[in-house]
RNA sequence: GCCGCAGUAGCUCAGUGGUAGAGCGCACCCUUGGUAAGGGUGAGGUCGGGAGUUCAAUCCUCCCCUGCGGCACCA
């Protein structure tokens, strides 16, 4: 037999028969390691204890200590563990994969009868009882005519397929947890028993299309977390309940910012605390853009159908279109419109008007464009996904060689903004041409190149979606996340050749012929609407004070310091801080909280001892101590502090 | 759109085949209280909408709407 070196984490090497496991290597240093490893990094992949090691190779037997292998591998047995638990109790039902995701797993079944709460209560049951049994988990490799007759003799059908698509040349792998098996490219613990039996839960059921394509029937997917304790998983349910405090619903009701009903699904109802925040960041992206080098423009509402079929849209996003029919009396035919659910073909009317030189680019056309599109019902959420919104879009007509610098002056305007905003944790996301597409290679090159060239020239990094870019032209996403870790796109950037195309869009060059222009589109906040109900949960409702819809609340304590309360509110307002007097027969105690619950910044009590020295006790949010200041003083700081950051 | 779950007072929720309750909030009264809920009294509900079963439906059945969690979608 072959000898092989193997090199240890300590530098050490040793020469070893080919064929070895790490499952053997460990054996050799110490019984103790044999039994407490749970896999190992061979030149530098996850390997299980079983797999025998060919070759030279630099190995690190891993154990419960290491926390990252840990998880996946308990993440991992347990999804094995938890299919293997719903097919003794129904045996019938047929199994399909079983991912680990982040924080857990899941797996999606194949069964009649929907999975119930209280059927998840009897799989977690069931599944400490296999990992009490302390099974042994074994490993193969088959050949692909085993594997697809097994499973066809085992009325497996889902697994068939996956057998099938398993490409040439990669191993058809079985893994046995006991008695059950499943296909499984591993690896996996020594056995069942090294699960923590305390430290995992299911967490709830939903429906999931097989192979995520929804011409594919719908199978069941049980969610569960995992940890490598008890005390992991105690902080994981603590996590979301804090998560759930943060959720802009919830908070957008103890805010009084807004509310959905049932008549305008998808549509918001802007309290006036809400419309505070909407304004305030309105007025600030306004001044922004204006400092951008950018025109606002106001485009129509209701379009006839001729412009969208000239644009592309009535073929491609007629199903997202709400349509509007006009049935003039009189008239001959009746007129088809639809809501704009984008403002693009607008931007480019008034592009179109007038002859436009290359000396007019780039031009950058911006629009509060109120949209309206038709989200199908199960995407709704809360005011992040809604079917009424307003972008803060801008459509920036140039030449393709002022792609890269317009892209990375976007990126730089963007990021200063969310910095204004308090984001510093968002990442880009690139997304590269789509199978389905319009322009030539050499222009995606272009296109590509120049935009991911510029994304780096911003200092940002980004990660790559495969051909997820638009049919007309590549995007840039800048995504933030939710109280509870959930991606949303807000700010985007893309590159489009075909629009100007479809809609005529072109200029004088200095050669004096006609040339068509590049479009990008692009949105900083996306839309006001998503964007403030992440700023929400990313504040946890304590937002800045210049955001703030109610930055201060001024409070009687005794009813004698009504009118003094009433002067330093009249000071505060003059002095452009959104102030409101609080001189109900309340105690101080209940007007605290209620404004603390309120998410208030600054609560201003006023007693006599403040009447007769004009001062005012301050109390900012989630501070216990109050300090006293004189009335000029804090006037003066609120004031400083109300400015939006730009007009500091 | 698909799968599952839910919808009772403004909010959070309990409850029943014989048309309904709590806490908070709201109104009024008492209380003038020094930094996260002072006390009393009272008003407030077509039990999401429609149909069916029944002597009788908020409760059982069916359809629809909306919301929630996923999936799919997300120019």
């Amino acid at each position: 037999m072959a000898q092989i070196s193997l090199t240890f984490p300590d530098g050490n090497s040793k020469q070893v028969e080919a064929g070895i496991t790490p499952a053997e290597v460990a054996a050799g240093i110490s019984n103790s390691l044999a039994k407490k490893a749970i896999s190992a990094t061979v030149n530098g992949r996850h390997y299980d204890l079983q797999w025998p090691i060919t070759e030279d190779a630099t190995i690190a037997i891993h154990t419960m200590k290491d926390e990252a292998e840990a998880l996946e591998l308990i993440r991992h047995d347990a999804a094995h563990i938890m299919a293997r638990a719903v097919q003794e109790i129904w045996p019938d039902v047929k199994v399909t994969i079983g991912p680990v995701i982040e924080n857990g797993w899941y797996y999606d079944f194949d069964r009649e009868e929907p999975f119930t709460p209280e059927d998840l209560g009897l799989i977690e049951a069931k599944m400490k009882e296999i990992i009490n049994r302390r099974d042994p988990v074994t490993t193969e490799v088959w050949d692909r005519d085993r594997a697809i007759k097994f499973y066809e003799a085992n009325n497996e059908p889902y697994k068939v397929e996956l057998v099938e698509a398993i490409p040439e040349g990669e191993p058809i792998r079985m893994y046995w947890h006991g008695h059950w098996q499943d296909l499984c490219r591993g690896p996996h613990l020594q056995h069942t028993g090294q699960v923590p039996a305390d430290a995992f839960k299911l967490m709830k059921v939903a429906g999931a299309y097989w192979r995520g394509d929804s011409n594919n029937p719908m199978l069941q997917r049980i969610y569960g977390v995992g940890f490598l304790n008890r005390d992991g998983l105690k902080k994981y349910l603590n996590f979301l309940e804090e998560a759930e405090k943060r959720d802009h619903r919830r908070l957008g009701r103890e805010m009084d910012l807004f509310h959905l009903q049932e008549e305008a699904p998808g549509q918001i109802f802007w309290h006036p605390n809400g419309w505070r925040i909407y304004t305030t960041l309105q007025d600030y992206m306004r001044r922004q853009q204006e400092k951008g080098g950018y025109v606002e423009v106001n485009t129509p509402q209701v379009i006839d159908r001729k412009l969208w079929e000239q644009s592309g849209h009535w073929e491609k996003y007629q199903d997202n279109m709400f349509i509007v029919e006009v049935d003039e009396e009189h008239a001959r035919e009746k007129t088809v419109n639809a809501l704009k659910p984008m403002n693009c073909p607008g931007h480019v009317q008034i592009f179109n008007q007038g002859l436009k030189s290359y000396r007019d680019l780039p031009l950058r056309i911006a629009e509060f464009g109120s949209c309206n599109r038709y989200e199908p019902s199960g995407a709704l959420h809360g005011i992040m996904r809604v079917r009424g919104f307003v972008q803060d879009d801008a459509h920036i007509f140039c030449t393709e060689e002022q792609i890269e610098s317009e892209t990375k002056k976007f990126i730089d305007f963007l990021a200063k903004i969310y910095a204004d905003l308090g984001f510093d944790d968002w990442t880009v996301k690139f997304s590269d041409r789509p199978d389905k597409r319009a322009g030539s290679d050499a222009v995606w090159d272009k296109a590509e190149h120049a935009l991911a060239q510029a994304t780096e020239h911003a200092g940002y990094e980004f990660t790559v979606n495969p051909g997820e870019g638009a049919f007309y032209g590549p995007k840039l996403e800048f995504v933030l996340t939710d109280a509870i870790g959930r991606d949303w796109q807000l700010g985007t950037l893309q590159v489009d050749f075909v629009l100007p195309e479809r809609l005529d869009a072109n200029y004088i060059g200095e050669d004096g012929a006609k040339h068509r222009p590049v479009m990008l589109h692009r949105a900083t906040l996306g839309s006001f609407e998503r964007f403030i109900g992440i700023l929400i949960e990313e504040h946890a409702g304590k937002l800045p004070f210049w955001i703030a819809p109610r930055q201060v609340v001024v409070a009687s304590i005794v009813s004698d310091a009504d009118d003094y309360v009433l002067e330093v509110v009249e000071a505060l307002k003059a002095a452009g801080v959104r102030a409101e007097a609080d001189i109900r027969n309340e105690k101080i105690n209940y007007k605290v909280r209620e404004h603390s619950v309120g998410k208030v910044p600054v609560i201003l009590a006023i007693g006599m001892k403040e009447v007769a020295e004009r001062t005012v006790s301050l109390r900012r949010l989630g501070d216990k101590h109050t300090k006293v200041v004189a009335l000029d003083e804090i006037v003066a700081d609120l004031a400083a502090e109300a400015l939006p950051p730009d007009l500091r």
